[in-house]
RNA sequence: GGGACCGUAGCUCAGUUGGAUAGAGCAACGGACUUUUAAUCCGUAGGUCUUGGGUUCGAGCCCCAACGGUCCCA
């Protein structure tokens, strides 16, 4: 785009007529990309200061407004009804984005909104003297501070009457269309900025997800628990069933894995001493992206020294009951709308063993292996050289998944598909396991650790042998079996998918509305 | 991986059975307006119809492919 300063005014290209702004400001002496600004309130602060603003009478009685919020309402009415006088209030300052402009001759109504909210700005020619000069200049999404008093307009909204705006950026991107915002979900996501910034309420879901996040660190503090941060590059990537990210490290000149699990490394603090211990903190899953999948994803897994699966249970649901209080999404009732339905998330939350909803959903019993087997074929489900409690759960996740609505804790899974679970005492078949479900998407998952090193080698070899080719590079960690036989305590553990919970607190339908930036195939 | 749908102005969207110069709103530009609320009113300007082939006298529209996206299934 050129600059040329002796372009004639008025081009009708929004970019360039922004530039041409760009110019006219400094041409008035003032810096288009502005200077730090002191003093000004929050938006949300300054709209709880609307009970000091007064009506003054011209015999200098104050009376204290009415209440605007009575349908059709008449201030003007009212303000002849009372006798002659003037709307004042406390003299305040604000900045923010012009988000809406509306001229009506030598007056102008912006609302200018902050993270905190949006306020109507009143800027009258005659009441701003000099500055009505960069109010011309002024275009939908420039920054600004405003000086001014809090009042109420004739139609009874809460405004600052402007004495003095401060330019402090100019935007030169034109926003997007005012009523609809940013509506094409590639463009909403390559843009978060642009999606922050116009679409109302994106903002508040993140800030929301702050406040979860925040709160599941607090609910772990409280009772004891020591974040820590280990490697995201791994020799061996375990922990997990999932293809890693492969990257390579120059120096030492070997392969590595971005991680795509915590456990192996939070364990090996367990043994090292550390008795209650949770990372929290993104892996990566080189795996198929969809509304419940992004590549990288936010994790929390928590070990407890001495506990057991159901230690798990009851610290899942205090994170949980906890976030959703903090986050400020619903009332006491805890009930949280989900798209045409909503969660019940009152605790307790319900428990069922996997074989009572395996017998109930999928139509065979659990424990008839060639049942199991044909129903894995009536579902094109592969059977062959499987171990048949691999098949059977894939059989569970076709058939029962979608059906748990929730929040329920299903529990006691097949051992075998649960290769770093302690087995039941009275049942070895069966691993001390659950996995929380809402909404059909498996939000929780937690065992009694196995803490027996000989045990956990020959289950790591018979999960190894169980895979197919493309899911073998998982490899056996000998560190990790040899930290086992220094003797990690009996330990519950716990892993919770961060994003899939704000997902279902801040009622969005797919995890890319609550990641800020998710994986796009690159621009061009 | 399979299937369905979508891609038109900076943004949000129309575009009939394949037919003449591709439309509207918002944003922009010029003008009117000192109490607006998606302000309103008058006027101006703004297009490689995703890309490449093909069918046709004629393609935004039909066919094929590619690219990008959305959803469903696995």
């Amino acid at each position: 785009m050129s600059e040329n300063p002796d372009s004639p005014a008025g081009a009708t290209d929004p970019l360039v007529a922004r530039r041409e702004k760009l110019h006219a400001l400094a041409e008035l002496g003032l810096d288009p990309w502005g200077q730090r600004i002191d003093g000004h309130s929050a938006i949300g602060e300054l709209r709880a200061r609307a009970g000091e603003v007064r009506y003054k009478l011209e015999t200098g009685a104050e009376l204290p407004l009415p209440d605007f919020s009575i349908p059709d309402f008449n201030f003007r009415q009212w303000k002849a009804d009372n006798g002659k006088g003037e709307v004042v209030g406390p003299t305040v300052r604000a900045a923010g984005r012009i988000r809406l402009l509306r001229t009506a001759g030598k007056l102008v109504f912006i609302d200018l909104v902050d993270q905190s909210g949006r306020l109507q700005l009143m800027v009258g020619k005659q009441q701003v003297g000099d500055t009505w000069a960069v109010v011309e200049q002024l275009d939908l999404g420039d920054l600004i501070a405003v000086d001014g008093t809090l009042g109420f307009t004739n139609t009874g909204e809460l405004s600052i009457f402007a004495t003095k705006i401060h330019f402090l950026t100019k935007s030169l991107e034109p926003p997007p269309e005012k009523h609809h915002g940013l509506a094409d979900p590639e463009l909403r996501q390559r843009m978060r900025y642009v999606d922050m910034a116009y679409n109302d309420g994106v903002t508040q879901r993140f800030l929301a997800r702050s406040r979860i996040v925040r709160s599941v660190r607090e609910t772990l503090a409280q009772r004891g628990f020591v974040e820590v941060e280990g490697p995201t590059l791994h020799s061996i990537a375990g922990g997990a069933a999932a293809r890693p990210f492969e990257t390579h490290h120059n120096a030492l000149d070997i392969d590595l894995f971005m991680r795509i699990a915590l456990e192996l490394h939070l364990k090996r603090l367990l043994v090292g001493g550390i008795e209650r211990v949770y990372e929290l903190g993104r892996v990566y899953r080189n795996e198929g992206i969809s509304q419940k999948h992004n590549p990288e994803f936010t994790m929390l897994e928590a070990y407890q020294a001495y506990g057991d699966y159901r230690s798990m249970m009851d610290l899942t649901e205090a994170i949980i009951v906890d976030a959703i209080k903090a986050a400020g999404v619903c009332d006491a009732s805890m009930v949280l709308p989900w798209g045409e339905t909503s969660i019940n998330f009152t605790p307790p939350f319900a428990r069922k063993t996997y074989d009572e909803l395996f017998a109930t959903h999928a139509g065979c019993e659990p424990t008839d292996a060639a049942a199991v087997a044909a129903v894995a074929k009536k579902l094109h489900i592969e059977t062959a050289g499987r171990h048949p409690d691999v098949v059977k759960n894939d059989v569970f996740e076709a058939t029962v998944e979608d059906s748990l609505v929730g929040p329920i804790f299903v529990t006691d899974y097949p051992a075998s598909i649960c290769p770093l679970t302690k087995r039941s005492r009275t049942n070895p078949a069966i691993a001390e396991r659950f996995e929380l479900f809402i909404q059909g998407m498996e939000v929780a998952n937690a065992y009694t650790e196995l803490n027996d090193p000989d045990l956990q080698e020959e289950l790591f070899k018979t999960q190894l042998e169980g895979l197919n080719d493309e899911d073998s590079m998982a490899k056996m960690d000998h560190d990790f079996i040899r930290a086992l036989r220094h003797g990690m305590p009996p330990a519950g553990g716990l892993g919770l998918g961060i994003d899939r919970l704000v997902m279902l607190l801040t009622n969005s339908q797919s995890i890319r509305d609550v990641i800020l930036f998710p994986l796009l195939r690159p621009e061009k």
